[in-house]
DNA sequence: ATTTAATGAGTCAATTTGACTCAAAAATAG
DNA sequence: CTATTTTTGAGTCAAATTGACTCATTAAAT
């Protein structure tokens, strides 16, 4: 794909690059881990792009510029990719080995000759540090957007992402063990869920992110006991018996967290 | 203190600066949160630094080498400070305002006629991003070194960390915040005590990371009941009725993560 | 009408927790 | 030496929580 003559693209890429080498911190990336919940699993928002010949699967990411806070340019990435304004994130690992670049998983893949020029080469093979951020949002509510020179943008199941490229394979299994950790801490299931869902959802959430099966009566009592959830209604879309709607009663977080379980 | 002759101090320290010009990444630095526990309180140890007219508590830190892997770095500057190979580190935080600077804080104390180069304000004014990492150390086997350019070294009690200059009051908040949430998951009384210890001892601890009184008998019955400790002799030397003294059962940990509750 | 899938509700013994009291061991004061 | 104080180990007991269940309800599919 890239070696025949999309100059343009590398042009781009080059004035993209430039830009960088200007404006934006050196040697330091951010990547994202953008976890959704749909169909009962969760789900990772990833970027397609080609830079050699084969395709690569990549999480969102980008650079810190000199005048901007780190915390700003990790919320302008994740909006460019969702469209999501004040999405709630979290910094959970930095991967900093001294090999860590991009052309090292590229070798090969770039054709050097058809327009990748030095200063892009510079940027490629230029060691990175990258910190990594943890963002949850609801499924339903958002429209992925390909960012500037990726093809394409997508949700993977959680459990697929071992085909992502470079490490961020290693990114997303970090974030799925910051994540079970901070359950007890911090509301995240009313980030992941719509306004409403069921029971039976809010159990498969807890579920995939434990790893591990729950009892449902057991799970039911002790979810209900707390007093976080308030039944809104029904839902008639499924098979068998309709489940209770439920929305979480809004600011009973705090308390939940010192009682250390589970934190919606 | 600076404004008067020492000449020296800052022909050293223009050397350093340019070394790191040449070798370190730039914009990004490394601070640690180094924690021990001695006389039933949190401590962390600080450098103190004599920039200006008055002197400064930070925090230990230093850089990343353009061939040096992150946690490698870590490492180091652990291993200046504290003498100790092979600590754990946990990266916990990172501090990335784009108004962080060393100058940010210093404007005033610096004065720029004795000796200060303009490489050296060159990097007292840059923008920096801080990596944060937690190291958990046994007191008694720590002697707190001054590296390069610090006064000197030392313990200081965990509420008294709001002393620190710069930022650093922040990053210590942030380091108790994440020792407090990782108790369950991660060995951390087994890192911060001696090899034998008290229940009263780990009962204070358990209470310094947790920020609140424990029932005793409770405790005692919670913890001896995991199994993770073994009886190896007796305390004698405190008033009152003599302590027996435990060692953690190695290799247990993982065991007790799973049960989600308190980690050692 | 019957079966099946999915969910809500309830039972009960075992375990854990929280709030206690009591006993033991050593330093200290009279 | 004896009594008191301090500190720690050990035990009690009711209440709450947990884990492993069964049963009942509702709606779609046959």
């Amino acid at each position: 794909m890239a070696s025949d003559g999309n100059q343009e693209i590398w042009k781009d890429i080059r004035k993209y690059v430039h830009v960088l080498e200007e404006n934006a911190i050196s040697q330091l990336s951010i990547n994202c881990v953008i976890l959704g919940f749909d169909d009962r699993n969760l789900q990772v928002a990833v970027n397609r792009v080609q830079i050699g010949t084969h395709p690569m699967l990549l999480l969102p990411g980008g650079y810190v510029g000199q005048r901007e806070n780190v915390s700003d340019a990790v919320r302008r990435i994740v909006r460019e990719c969702t469209g999501m304004e004040d999405i709630p994130l979290r910094q959970f690992d930095v991967f900093g080995s001294a090999s860590r670049s991009f052309f090292q998983d590229l070798a090969g893949e770039v054709e050097l000759s058809t327009g990748a020029a030095k200063s892009i080469m510079d940027w490629l093979t230029r060691r990175f540090i990258s910190l990594c951020y943890l963002a949850l949002v609801d499924f339903r509510e958002i429209a992925l957007h390909p960012t500037e020179f990726y093809d394409d943008a997508r949700w993977i199941g959680l459990d697929e992402a071992g085909c992502l490229a470079l490490d961020h394979p290693d990114m997303v299994r970090s974030a799925r063990e910051y994540l079970r950790k901070e359950m007890p801490h911090a509301p995240i299931a009313s980030r992941l869920l719509p306004d409403t869902f069921t029971l039976p959802d809010l159990q498969a959430l807890v579920e995939a992110i434990l790893d591990r099966r729950v009892d449902r009566p057991n799970f039911r009592r002790k979810i209900l006991g707390t007093g976080l959830l308030r039944k809104v209604g029904q839902d008639r879309s499924g098979i068998g018996r309709p489940a209770d709607l439920y929305s979480f009663v809004h600011g009973r977080h705090t308390a939940l967290v010192e009682d250390f379980r589970f934190g919606f």
